[in-house]
DNA sequence: TGGATGATCGTC
DNA sequence: ACGATCATCCAA
């Protein structure tokens, strides 16, 4: 029996939570997908996702993570409880928002990539002027926009119900769920921990980093001349 | 201290 | 294919 204590940010320990500390980042990412990000007025329900896991000792190790070079000033969020925002700055533009997970020290997790618009459209309106519905949170850097996250929100828990940003899980059946890479990533671009829901206008297009190496391809793909 | 670097995005 | 734009990291 866990009491209730009003304003207490600790004391509350949602089942959530513990999923996603034990599960493994791709895992957790499935957990994520389907549910739904609130800030003031404006709700998102979470269409695509990445998982991302931890340095090179870790049990997860994943050298496209901003956690692979241990924990610094901007990253140590992620090596902190799970069920956090880890937001970043990508490109001197756009914040970025992650839901940590993995146990506290290992560092981990879910970077929102796409959401659809289930409440404040108003709001959302005034904040991407001109910008269609379906388009309005479509990759990371608009979702955070859309919802009005910015780097100031960095290590607040969404699992706490007095905090500002708060996070309601809605598992899709996997059935629903399609996987393929992450996008944009230099290294590990080949690790398919990327996952949206099936059929979602508002997912975001795959776009292959320039910098990563040349895509794996099944032997009986190659063709001899390289490609291209 | 300062130069290089992106888990991006919209336009060219 | 390219440029905008800045917190962060690392070399020195």
């Amino acid at each position: 029996m866990t009491p209730r204590h009003p304003g207490a940010s600790s004391g509350d320990s949602a089942p959530l939570r513990d999923l996603l500390r034990e599960a493994a980042p791709d895992e957790a990412a499935r957990m994520v997908l389907g549910g739904t990000l609130s800030h003031g007025p404006v709700a998102l329900r979470i269409v695509e996702v990445e998982a991302y896991g931890g340095p090179p000792e870790s049990v997860f190790p994943d050298a496209a993570a901003h956690t692979w070079p241990g924990p610094t000033p901007r990253n140590h969020v992620m090596f902190g409880d799970a069920g956090h925002l880890y937001v970043y700055l990508s490109h001197g533009i756009h914040q970025c928002v992650n839901i940590t997970c993995r146990p506290p020290g290992e560092g981990g997790g879910v970077l929102l990539r796409a959401a659809r618009v289930v409440e404040g459209h108003e709001i959302v309106a005034s904040r991407r002027p001109g910008i269609g519905v379906d388009r309005a949170a479509r990759g990371p850097g608009n979702l955070g926009r859309t919802l009005g996250i910015d780097l100031s929100f960095r290590g607040m828990d969404v699992l706490d119900s007095s905090s500002s940003v708060t996070f309601r899980p809605d598992p899709a059946p996997d059935g629903d769920i399609r996987s393929g890479p992450r996008v944009g990533v230099s290294r590990e671009a080949d690790r398919h921990w990327r996952f949206w829901l099936a059929g979602a206008r508002e997912v975001s297009a795959y776009r292959r980093s320039a910098r990563a190496p040349a895509p794996e391809r099944h032997v009986s793909d190659v063709r001899g001349d390289g490609g291209q």
